[in-house]
DNA sequence: GTCTATAGATTGATAGAC
DNA sequence: GTCTATCAATCTATAGAC
């Protein structure tokens, strides 16, 4: 076999389990036998456990991050062409927007996007320091920008409101993500089908008016 | 020693270790290391590891609980008097403060109190479907008594949309118990010493309105 | 109730044949 | 690149002396 085809048959096992069991919980083992490869092929292509968990998370939070990053640079952009001219801020739904859009078309593109999604759920709250910082790296410059325009669309809100504003903002969406696929807390009942679209507009209209309450 | 102040330093000493390491990185090692006695101890107290880990959220988690349904209840009672008069309608407000109340109690009472929102804000998000369980359990009565109030107090609002955004705050919500006591994901600069009444009323403020966002 | 000692299972990593 | 075999470390749980 490729040695192409050996490593992604490996990152897509462990992210599968990852998914459903937790980092922790699940063993070199029991990845190369969901990768029906044999247990030396990991120590082989990544080195270490560790360096697989990187690539798994890396592989798919890099390009979305990116997408992200470049959506809010150009509501920046817009905005400093006269930061005096109110019409040029960015809104916050449109700043809210910048971040969500790249995951949903990440959630309508790719198929394994469900078990990201809860990887990237459960991620953000592990207790592990290294894994936390595997995420936080990644997503820190978004959170910054964003926090950056929000002040620019919300000129009478100080700067510590608005963070600790954003900060809802990404655990309420955390939490969706790590529902995503599972069951809800409610009654038993199963909210999904939902689409991820529908999900996101709700979250969209909960956090707008949020970021937007009076002090 | 006896076997009360034993089981106590071993609660105490696994509360501190899960809110650091999390469950799954603790050991009974650890544990019997920390709380300064035998390791044979927490099978004699507690029979397994897992009825270690029960007893830990257990403690903690039942009052609290307790106290919200309690204040829960009695909301649905002022209104049950006059389900047609508006002004015995409970409001968005008044259901969130009777959540967040008992946490705030809790937190300025017992000085472990960080330790214990740390694990709370984990383990509803773990991947470990035990723990996870071990929690819903406990919170899902609250939850549902959360969702039937707020229907009353927002009866244009239809009942999965309601849900869908009480999903946000309880998001929200656990996404600051795990942030107290750590680092901010922000720009590297520590939010707090935020008290918790002032990060409670951020998220209150920010949360009521999400919960009031027009359709 | 507390302790030592150890059983029995599982883990990440690697050496060395092919 | 893939495989078998194995090492050294770690874990939970428990038997049995005191």
């Amino acid at each position: 076999m490729s040695a192409e085809e050996t490593k992604k048959r490996i990152l897509d096992a462990a992210e599968r389990l990852f998914a459903s069991q937790g980092f922790h919980n699940t063993s070199l083992r029991d990845i190369t036998r969901e990768a029906r490869v044999n247990i030396a092929s990991v120590n082989y292509h990544f080195g270490t456990r560790e360096a697989l968990v990187r690539e798994v998370v890396l592989r798919r939070l890099v390009p979305v991050n990116r997408d992200r990053l470049r959506l809010l640079e150009s509501l920046r952009h817009a905005a400093s062409r006269g930061p005096d001219d109110i019409s040029s801020r960015p809104t916050v739904r449109e700043i809210l927007v910048a971040f969500l859009e790249p995951s949903i078309k990440f959630i309508s593109t790719e198929p394994a996007a469900n078990d990201f999604v809860r990887i990237m759920g459960q991620g953000m709250a592990d207790p592990d320091e290294n894994i936390r910082k595997l995420f936080m790296e990644q997503v820190r410059p978004v959170f910054n920008t964003m926090a950056e325009l929000l002040s620019m669309a919300l000129p009478s809100i100080p700067r510590p409101v608005i963070h600790m504003r954003l900060h809802c903002f990404i655990g309420a969406f955390a939490h969706w993500m790590r529902l995503m696929g599972s069951d809800s807390l409610l009654s038993g009942t199963n909210m999904f089908p939902n689409s991820p679209e529908e999900v996101m507009k709700e979250l969209l209209n909960f956090c707008e008016a949020g970021m937007e309450a009076p002090l």
